[in-house]
RNA sequence: GCCGUGGUGGUGGAAUCGGUAGACACGCAGGACUUAAAAUCCUGUGGCACUUAAAGGCUGUGCGGGUUCAAGUCCCGCCCACGGUACCA
């Protein structure tokens, strides 16, 4: 009888269904464990081959947890709110929900095919009302929250009023917040105006608002995403964008920085993803330093963690956006310092921070050097960002990479300051090295002088010490329609806010106010047009109740929903919490997350914030949402491509194209292929404009492409559907080959040429079962040794397999089982057994139709999973590599219990060893027990 | 630029703690079965030169150095590809 999966997987899809097989109940008598996979944002163009690698790695996990004993939370949902749906409305007029819906039933039809173990009763999507009634209550905790640097936890706002009520805002508080250039005591806080009142809390709140900047395009009318930018121009139409100021809501998470670096210290996650949160954050221990200007009563702060350079400067650079720079620029240097700023504004901060191009603008001012008491001159460029440190940075050419280009474009002075002639190996920025030409530090080392500098500066009281974070508070403002609205509406006093700084630093008259609970959710109104209103705002800004409540008109960014989602998972339809007490104490956290790396920062950040801010208000057990996580690498294309002469009107079979030929490749869609050979009447059908067209073919008359690996997308035209692969070989066969190309974190291309091996193995598999007249050969004698040690070296190799999640060698490992268990004709009911359910978790279809025609009446999937057995792989001798200096010339076969002296003896008798040691010398014998012996002459 | 990851046969990859490089699979070549094909099974397969053959030799994990009895694995310096770079998700 032959393997036939479409039937198998058909029948126990249905089954499975029918007897809820996959449904789990928060159940105290079992262990918990919750895997979890990234939900994905539901495109138009459906899933391709290379979203299910992560969610089969975590399915494979899942399932294994369950065979063991545990209780398992395995769901699944979509972050169904996004830009791509709202462009399409722009372009198309239908409702981005339409669009959504549309794209996540195609999602859950082809998830639906590859077998997984998603308790769907559990499913989420962010664009529901019923989900974002709680992303807006989390907004909501978020706004009527302060950070307590005293407590070191996020607090209910109520209790700064209190403190405020009490003992007013004095100097000691300023620490609190910095920004807040103001002292009152409590008896003038009662006189506050609730209007005053609120602008002061806004510089305490979690959620609050602030002039950050957003990519404008005048234009199109609206602000467009990083993603919709190239070189300065709007990716449609090509128009130009300049970065602009306008009030946005901002998310304080650069209080939590130091909480968000030590947390990472207790979860286990790849050291890599770690080290990209670390440096993201960017804790540096460094120093402010007051730099006074020669003819201005203004100083310029720099922030420096080389204190101990200060000798060194011979210029200062401020961020082209610094509200001190008008005032540095002199008459002479303004046209051109205006020229620069110009040409600033168009420039995206990646590029920005690029610096292959080396530019800046002298503002004509000078600063007074606070020990040296020289004349420093002031330039601005674009390497200095505002929004890092203090805007402000000191040039240090000799002992920085970027100042030393700078100083040697713009011919400044360079000033060596550090002798590291002792330190060859330095690289210009290592902190070693002796000081020279610095006044009282020379000839102290840079640690040293560093300590010594900060003492100094302190007791000048010309700056202090300071840690200084890379981290910047989130922005968290959308112009979008397609976003959860904000649960505030503005408390109108004269004219309402307008969308862009205009200059004057109090030019709002608005007071944000939260709705109350009861007024949630604040759902997404109809509108008219999606097309942006060309002012800047979202398109709710045109909507009537809208403007007639003064409701906040901007949406919430895509990571509003992403970051708590894996906690309404546990109680999915509660409509008075976003979860119970109970099922988020149950749950606890994620034990296992799986997703792409590219989140490495961005979600994964955020969704940890959000964890600790609820955390510390009482509603979660544990402050780290994602106990353990692992990253899948991408699946790549692979773009095919063909030689293209457009004056001639012809292609090029592509070893038949010469260098210099005139030409160039275009893409061409992989389904016309057989390997490398393109269907030439397939192409000219799909692309009829080349339909008359001459095609060279090579010697051998076949038309070859030119193939190249390129992400995997619908504008390459290399995405491989799930779909064709399963109806090919089937869901178990495509899940083994998604785990057996590789290791799960590693990028690969995707190739089906291989698939054939996987499908033949399952093959093998059933062929262990039955013979070629689908007569079961299944036996129930005793094992035979030989068998049982294949089975149990198995069951010791996935075990240890699965818990790494090294998938890929599990696959491996199971061929290598059937090989054998083939080789030994092994029919054994009580081995092939545990073999069906030790591969359950991998290939849960075939193995479930398996487990069933050995008799049992139960899932394989309810089954345990079985345990080695150290006592079938015990081993008396092992065969040890030879090597003579290191390299290998022969092996002999020794007992393991055999120890050096006498294994010595044998193997310089070798008549192999006799050759190459001529009578010379033993310098050395190395024996290293059960893995090697190594003659060294 | 900065941060992170990777580079091993024709291909995907294996080598878990510094100890036999290339497991497993694809592909390819040859053979068996077959009228033929498919399927299945068997044998071989990193490269080089040599040999009737066997055995053996040299070389080989992106490039250049180093440490070690021993390096794909550790250290230093490069090159290339990929991911992120704060409004794609």
């Amino acid at each position: 009888m032959e393997y036939r999966f479409t039937e198998i997987e058909e029948k126990w899809k249905q089954n499975w269904e029918k007897t809820n097989l996959y449904k789990v109940v928060e159940d105290k008598n079992k262990p918990k464990f919750y895997a979890l996979s990234m939900f994905p944002y539901p495109s138009g163009a459906g899933l391709h081959v290379g979203h299910p690698l992560g969610y089969v790695a975590c399915d494979i996990f899942a399932r294994y947890k369950r065979l063991q004993g545990f209780n398992v939370l395995h769901p699944m949902g979509y972050d169904a709110f996004g830009l791509p749906a709202e462009q399409y409305a722009i372009e198309t007029g239908t409702h981005p929900e339409e669009t959504t819906d549309k794209a996540i039933k195609r999602y859950r039809e082809q998830l639906d095919k590859i077998g997984f173990s998603f308790d769907w009763s559990r499913e989420v999507k962010t664009c529901e009302p019923e989900y974002y009634k709680w992303t807006q209550w989390i907004f909501l905790q978020l706004f009527n929250s302060w950070y307590n640097r005293e407590a070191d936890k996020a607090e209910p706002i109520q209790t700064l009023v209190e403190i405020f009520e009490r003992k007013g805002c004095i100097t000691d508080w300023k620490q609190f917040n910095p920004n807040l250039h103001e002292t009152f005591s409590g008896a003038d806080w009662s006189k506050f105006s609730s209007y005053k009142k609120e602008r002061i809390l806004q510089y305490y709140r979690l959620a609050y608002r602030s002039y950050t900047e957003v990519n404008w395009c005048e234009a199109l009318g609206c602000v467009l995403a990083n993603d919709e930018v190239k070189d300065g121009k709007s990716e449609r139409g090509g128009f130009p964008v300049v970065r602009k100021k306008m009030k946005q809501w901002s998310l304080r998470i650069t209080e939590y920085a130091d909480r968000l670096l030590d947390g990472l210290n207790q979860i286990e996650w790849s050291e890599s993803i770690k080290e990209q949160q670390r440096n993201w954050i960017g804790r540096s221990e460094g120093c402010l330093l007051d730099f006074n200007a020669e003819l201005l009563p203004l100083s310029l702060t720099v922030f420096t963690t080389r204190i101990d350079t200060v000798f060194g400067v011979s210029f200062v650079v401020i961020a082209p956006e610094h509200e001190a720079l008008n005032k540095l620029v002199t008459q002479e240097q303004k046209q051109a310092v205006s020229e620069y700023l110009a040409y600033v504004k168009s420039r995206t901060e990646i590029e920005r921070q690029q610096e292959k191009k080396v530019t800046g603008c002298f503002t004509g001012s000078y600063v007074i050097h606070p020990f040296s008491g020289e004349k420093i001159p002031v330039w601005t460029a674009e390497y200095v960002l505002s929004g890092y440190g203090t805007g402000v940075v000191m040039g240090v050419p000799a002992d920085d990479e970027r100042d030393k280009k700078f100083a040697e474009k713009f011919n400044l002075p360079i000033v060596e300051i550090i002798d590291k002639s002792m330190y060859p190996n330095a690289t210009i920025e290592d902190k070693l090295g002796k000081m020279i030409n610095s006044d009282f530090l020379n000839g102290m080392e840079v640690q040293n002088a560093i300590d010594v500098m900060l003492e100094k500066v302190e007791e000048m009281e010309i700056g202090k010490r300071k840690v200084n974070y890379k981290l910047r508070d989130a922005s968290f403002s959308r112009q979008r329609y397609w976003g959860e609205p904000f649960p505030i509406r503005y408390e109108v006093k004269g004219k309402t806010d307008l969308p862009f700084a205009n200059g004057k630093d109090d030019d709002y008259a608005d007071v944000p106010v939260a709705l109350s609970e009861n007024e949630l959710p604040l759902t997404l109104p109809q509108v008219e047009s999606f097309k942006p209103t060309g002012d800047g705002r979202s398109p709710l800004a045109s909507n009537k109740t809208w403007l007639e409540n003064n409701y906040e008109t901007d949406t919430m960014p895509g990571y509003a929903g992403s970051s708590w989602y894996f906690l309404r998972y546990m109680d999915p339809h509660n409509s008075t919490a976003f979860a119970s007490k109970e099922k988020l104490d149950y749950w606890q956290q994620v034990d296992l997350y799986v997703g792409g790396s590219e989140h490495a920062v961005g979600h994964l950040l955020y969704a940890r914030f959000f964890t600790k801010i609820l955390f510390d208000l009482g509603f979660l057990k544990a402050d780290e949402p994602f106990k353990r996580m692992v990253n899948q690498g991408m699946i790549q294309g692979k773009s095919a491509f063909v030689f293209q002469n457009l004056e001639q009107k012809k292609f090029v079979s592509t070893n038949m194209v010469k260098e210099g030929d005139e030409g160039r490749f275009i893409h061409c869609d992989i389904q016309f292929l057989n390997d490398d050979k393109l269907d030439i009447e397939a192409f000219k059908k799909w692309r009829s404009e080349f339909a008359s067209f001459q095609f060279v073919l090579d010697s051998k008359g076949e038309f070859l492409v030119q193939r190249e690996v390129e992400k995997m997308s619908k504008s390459k035209y290399n995405v491989v559907n799930p779909d064709d692969v399963i109806a090919k070989y089937g869901a178990d066969t495509f899940r083994l080959f998604e785990m057996f190309l590789g290791p799960i974190e590693l990028s690969k291309p995707w190739d089906d040429k291989g698939i054939s091996g996987c499908y033949n193995f399952l093959r093998k598999l059933w062929r262990l079962f039955f013979d070629a007249d689908g007569k079961l050969l299944v036996t129930e004698d005793e094992a035979g040794n030989d068998s049982l040690k294949s089975l149990h070296k198995l069951l010791k190799k996935i075990t240890y397999d699965v818990e790494q999640l090294s998938f890929n060698t599990s696959v491996a490992a199971f061929m290598i089982c059937v090989n054998e268990l083939t080789d030994l004709k092994c029919h054994n009911k009580n081995v092939l057994q545990n073999l069906v359910i030790a591969l359950a978790p991998f290939a849960p279809f075939i193995t479930e139709e398996l487990y069933e025609k050995l008799g049992n009446k139960e899932s394989v999937h309810t089954a345990i999973f079985p345990a080695y057995n150290e006592n079938y792989l015990r081993e008396n001798s092992f065969v040890y590599p030879i090597s003579i200096n290191g390299k290998l010339r022969t092996t002999l076969e020794l007992p393991l219990d055999m120890e050096q002296a006498q294994v010595q003896e044998k193997v310089l008798a070798l008549e192999q060893v006799q050759k190459w040691v001529e009578g010379k010398p033993i310098k050395k014998f190395i024996f290293v027990k059960g893995k090697i012996a190594n003659v060294v002459i």
